[in-house]
This record gives structure tokens, sequence and C-alpha cells, in this order.
DNA sequence: TTGAAAGCGCTACCAG
DNA sequence: CTGGTAGCGCTTTCAA
């Protein structure tokens, strides 16, 4: 019986209509080579008048392995995330790298069929910003012996950089100059996967603001990550009764939804509440009032992990090296001395 | 000589550990078929301790086409696309389909990137929804014989359905409602792409105005889409001269960088000047003031999208065809009475 | 400078 | 219920 034959092109096709070999295209296809201009010319008239597209699987496993970068984020509807995003993504490009994203919305299930399909993939370099993890997926990312770069979580394991933002210093800065300003009654709003094991933030809170006045009681609230969650937190603190004169967010998006909410109920910042956020996104400077932050390098951090992944500079990717980020505080409006009652 | 072995696992060595044939390891693998419950697990565990990790691209060739969702974006920074995005990411992964996107940035040369990446990946079905569009681009996806769904460019086609929101009503409506509030001088601030020979909006802008008041001059402004870009045709419109009693923006991520702007200068919103913006992202919700804008039902669309690209109920496929959706005016604070002076 | 042919890892068809 | 095997489309030696 005859073979299945796809309608789809391949290089056989091309080749035939050019009258060469399949090799031959493939050399053309692949600017390797010298082959002859004339050849090279009538293959690729074929190669246009087919409407030809290689096969990228095909190639990926001619190849033996994939020229795809693979990035998992929490959210990219994030900005913070998607700056990082966005930096990779360039830095790829420029090496003639294609990239595949995917989105974990801070879920460990999505998180780990998002490894899985990267692995499958055999993604040429790994790179994953996201808050939620497991030490055991960490395992599986370095066994698969990909090159990989972990934001924010896990330690460095063979074939793994570990890229941490020093967020003890971040949140003792903020608190200590919330805490010149006079406050005393400071509220933390965090997203749920904050809450977790890997709350750095939050644990530095209470500790900072243990330390500057013995006295106050902290208190944390959460919401999911997002405009509406820094809302949602922001309602559930103001229904509990308690009258912070600070509230400090685990990061810009979830700020600019907790002021919302604030200004809704009628409070003015900073005049009754101050408020800051963390990463200074471009947001936090278009908002109203501007947003006092934490600035996050996140041009940066993209481009070290990118060179720590498929960068050429690396020559210890075997060691697994653990870089921190030292970030700084940015005053704007949001924030201003204590209201006192 | 011998032959190359790498290191990778495949469907070979996990069938030697558990004393099956490929084809059987691959049955599991695809929980496909009744294979005995023991011969199941065995398989499992010895999967399991590889640590093996199906290669996707040798499923893909071998099953010639992948079970992956193309989409490409213009600008995923703007929530307009992440919202579209997001949809359709939640719809495929229901079914089981992964998803890959690709962000253009507005330049056409990635475009044409993008649309290789994804015929080169054979994906299943591709969705585009970017405005930077070149005829010659819907005729290769057209040629592809790819099932896709092109937002708001080009015309349907064999296997290409089409979705287009109504501009012209929704900036109209934009338009009759300012001029009902007494705005004769207006401008649109639009983004560059939005100047091209598709400038829907911009086009409709300017019939309306010369329609509602005969004796105005409007003018048009433009940035690259963004906060950025929205603060920058700002300070151009502003250093032009020109004073608008209404400003009417292309979308409500660039209407967050004009009101910016506008506060900057001291101008308040909307008892200086009125602003819309278009699309209705939540951030509008969230802006100071919030911001008027016309609703796009990015949600509907993207399971429109969907639907139509992969969905299990659309027997015309064969046939493309084009669906428009009606756009609402949303009211909030940017908008009051004209200023009079 | 070009062609022939052996895989890459997996699926799916055909036997058993 | 399981095994054998012929491809999927492309790259890559090895020869010519």
């Amino acid at each position: 019986m005859r073979k299945r034959r796809s309608l789809a092109m391949n290089l056989d096709a091309v080749a035939q209509r050019a009258g060469v070999s399949t090799s031959t295209v493939s050399r053309v296809l692949n600017n390797l080579e010298i082959v002859k201009s004339s050849t090279r010319s009538r293959v690729l008239k074929a190669a246009e008048e087919l409407n030809y597209h290689p096969n990228l699987h095909a190639r990926s496993l001619a190849r033996g392995k994939s020229r795809i970068l693979g990035i998992i984020v929490s959210n990219m509807e994030n900005p913070f995330f998607f700056d990082i995003y966005r930096t990779l993504e360039a830095d790829a490009h420029a090496q003639g790298l294609e990239v595949v994203v995917a989105n974990t919305d801070y879920r460990s299930e999505q998180l780990l069929a998002s490894v899985q399909l990267m692995i499958g993939l055999r993604v040429a370099g790994l790179a994953v910003i996201v808050s939620e993890m497991e030490q055991h997926l960490i395992q599986t990312v370095s066994g698969s012996r990909i090159p990989a770069a972990f934001y924010d979580v896990g330690t460095p394991q063979k074939n793994i950089t570990n890229i941490r933002v020093d967020y003890r210093k971040g949140i003792k800065k903020t608190v200590s100059y919330l805490n010149a300003l006079g406050h005393k009654r400071m509220a933390f709003v965090g997203h749920h996967s904050t809450l977790g094991p890997i709350s750095e933030r939050r644990k530095t809170f209470l500790e900072s603001v243990h330390r500057c006045s013995p006295g106050a009681e902290p208190r944390i609230f959460a919401g999911p990550d997002g405009l509406d969650g820094g809302r949602q937190a922001a309602r559930e603190l103001l229904e509990s009764g308690f009258r912070p004169t600070a509230i400090l967010c685990v990061n810009d998006f979830m700020a600019v939804g907790v002021m919302r909410e604030l200004r809704e109920e009628g409070l003015q910042i900073p005049r009754d509440v101050s408020v800051t956020g963390f990463d200074n996104i471009k947001l936090a400077e278009f908002c109203s009032p501007s947003l006092t932050t934490v600035h996050i390098p996140r041009e940066q951090i993209g481009h070290i992990i990118f060179d720590h992944v498929l960068g050429n500079s690396r020559e210890e990717r075997e060691v697994g090296r653990e870089i921190v980020i030292d970030p700084e505080l940015v005053v704007r409006d949001s924030t201003g001395v204590a209201a006192k009652n």
C-alpha cells in the first residue's frame, strides 16, 4: 500500500523542485558552508514558490536541541515580571534565539506543567521567575541538565544559577524611613504566595517593626497579586478596624489597588495614611499620588539571567552561582509624616 | 564505529528498564488504550526513576501536528492584549493544549519572525492580535492551512476568521457624549501604529468631530504605545500651544500616561480638561481620576477566537467568517462639562 | 560543491 | 494486551 503522504511541504519537495538533494537544501536554508551561488538561488526560489516553512520540530529533533529560551513567570500581568521577560526576550532575539513563555498564575500545579513543557521542548536555557516553588521541581530542573536560573527561590545547584534580591535590606530601609517619619502603627499587605514558607518580606517587616518600635503591633493582610487583590486586602484591613498610619505593600502593583480602596473610603494619601510599594515599576511613577517604593533593577536582572543561562560569558556554568541584588528606596509622594491621632 | 549515543533519556531507556517495548511505554505515557495495570505501573515507575521527560519535538513530528496554540500580540505590556491572552490560555489549557506567545512590539519585522515561528512549530491554531499587519503575511498564514483568527485587521479568508471591533461606533459615542458636555476643542492621542493605513479610530474621530461641531479644528498627536508614550504625546500637545477641553486617547494605557502629564502641568481633570480612553482595562478603574472609556469585551473576544480556531463548535472552519463586536461607553470621573475660556 | 543514508525520539499500524 | 517496525522532516557524517 502507498505511504501516507502529507500535504505539508518538506525538504524533499523543495529539493525536487530545485533539482538538488535534500542535503543541499538543508545547507542553503542554514546558510551553511559553501553552496554554489547559482544552486543556492535556485533552492531559495523553489522554497519561496512552495511557500515552504521548515518544520522546527524535525529540526530540533535532528539537532538534538532547540534554539529556544524558556521563561516561566508567576504573573505576566504584573509589570515586574513583564519587565524581566522583555529584557530576556530582547537578549535572546539578539542572539537569534526564540522564546517560549509560560505563566503559572502562582499555581504550583501549573508550574509543574510549565517545567515539563520546557524540558519536553529541550530548551537551550531556562529562566524561572516565580514566587511559588518546591524543592522537588528544582531537582527536576537540575537533573534535566538544562542551564537554568532561578529568581528569588532555591539554592545554587549544578548548572543552576540563583538570583536573589536582598529583600531584608529593602524592607528595613522602608521601615526605618517610615519610622523616622513617626510611623508606629503599620500594616503589611502581601499576596497569598508571600504567605508561604518563603515570605522573606513579610518576616523582615515584622522583625524590623519590632526592632524600631517595640511597642507596635504590626498587622498582616493579603489578597491575590494584582490591582483587585490589593484593593481587597485594603478593604479587609479597614474592616478589621485597624487604623495604621502606614501600609507597606509587597509590590507596587498591589499598592495601586490599596491606594484605590483608601481613596474610596475617603482617606487621603499621605495625609491620613502613607503607602509604600516594592519593585518600582513604571506605574509607580504614573499613579496618583506617585508611589514611594523600593527599586529592583529588573533590566539588570534580566541581563544577568540571560548571561548565566545562555550568554557567551559563562565559563563556570557547571558550578552554579548565587547573585544577590541590592535594592534601593525611592521616595515619592505617597508617604509623609505620620498622622497623629 | 559506534553510533552517537546521547545522554538524554528516551523511550528506549524506559522500555528497557521496565522490560517492555517502546510501544507499550508510549501507550502508557499517552494514557492510551488498555494497558494491563501492572505493566502500566512498572512503566510509570521506570520513567519516574529515570527522570524521563518525553521529547515534545519528536512527538509532534511523529504525530504530524503539535498540540500548541500560537498567539501573537503587539504588546503584552498593554493589559488589553494581556487580557485576551489570558483568556486564550485558559481555554487552551482547559483542552490540554499548550500555548506559545510571541510579542511583536509593533515591529512588522518581528511579526514576520513570529509568524514563521508559529508555522514552523506547526501550531494547531493561531491567534493574531496585532495592530500592524501586511496583506502579504495574511496570505502566508492562509496558505499554511493553520486555522487562524485575526483581530482587528485583514479580511476573512479560507480557514481564517476575522474579529473586529466597531471602533467607529465607539468613537462616535465618545465624541457625541463629549459634544453634549459642550466640548468643541478636542485632540486625539494615538500611538504610532494607529497612524498607519488602518487608523480607523483616528479617522472616525476626525469625521465625528467635524460632524458634531463643524467649526472645530481637531488635532492629532501620537507617541509609542504605553504609559511613557501617552505622557510624551501629551507633552507635545501642550507644547504645541493647543488647549483642548477634551482629549480622546486611542487606549486606556496611553490615557493614564496622558493624565499624568496633564497633572504634572497643573491641569486638573476633568475641571480643566476631560480625558477618555478605550478598552476599559482594569487600570481605568484604579487610576485617579478613574477613566471614562469605551468597553471592549476582551474575555468574550478571547473565547470567540479560541472557539473559531480550535473549539469543538466550529463546523464551518473552511469558510472564514467575520465577527463584529459592539463597544460601549463607560462614563467615570475623568470627563465633565467643558471648561469655558 | 553535492549526494546518499543513517539516525534524532516518538507514534501508529499491523501482527500475534 | 503487547511487540515489531515504518516512517515524521531534518541534520550530519562520509563519499564522491
